[in-house]
DNA sequence: TGGCTATTTGGTAATATAGCCAACAATATC
DNA sequence: GATATTGTTGGCTATATTACCAAATAGCCA
């Protein structure tokens, strides 16, 4: 593994590592479908506003969302729209995990 | 966000969480060539064999990585094809964030 | 100005993760 | 059987992540 690769791989990993929170999924599930204020999301999560507002700028900071403050909210959208077709190939294994496992049950 | 989908979102986080290290995306990335044994893995790394062999058996357990054993080796194939469609997208992410970084260079 | 509302940031404790070494298991070879 | 080779697992330490609370910041409106 060369040096630019490495840095390539850390890269990839740090966007990774920002969708693998089950929060942070369902903040990315919920933008895809409507842009929403901090205080939007928060209600739904059930959270502490300070923790919301974390995961979203860890989703900011790698490129996943982008956000507009527009009156006295905050408003996040879903800026890398194909994560959600990876959705698609994540839960396909879920379905081939749960079928293996059903062999044991 | 009610209950069965906060599991859905539990499992899904767990795949991307097997996904989110330089290491585990290299190795994915070099399984998407071709198959590899253990041994080879660990050469290409440069790490200790047990840490190789952890990060297989966290994608393993996540279904994104099989193995088989044959001859005095374990090898380890790509399960999860579709991961590879996926960097093309994070990749995309990656390079929008390098361009806007640009703009405060 | 002073008080609201919306959001971010800092501090802290609990928990999870990563990497190395050592020990163990399985198998092949002599 | 003894020994070497290939992998996995347990133990340990260092580091990272998360969630909450409290405090700070920003903009709006009476």
């Amino acid at each position: 593994m060369d040096k630019s690769n490495s840095i390539r791989f850390e890269a990839q990993a740090q966007i990774m590592k920002a969708l693998s929170h089950p929060t942070r999924l369902f903040i990315v599930h919920e933008l895809g479908r409507a842009e929403r204020c901090v205080c939007e999301l928060t209600e739904m999560v059930g959270a502490d506003t300070s923790t919301v507002s974390k995961h979203l700028s860890i989703m900011k900071n790698a490129g996943i969302v982008d956000c507009e403050k527009r009156g006295t909210s905050i408003y996040y959208s879903l800026k890398m729209k194909c994560v959600l077709n990876f959705f698609t190939c994540v839960n396909e294994v879920l379905k081939k995990k749960v079928e293996s496992q059903m062999v044991f049950a």
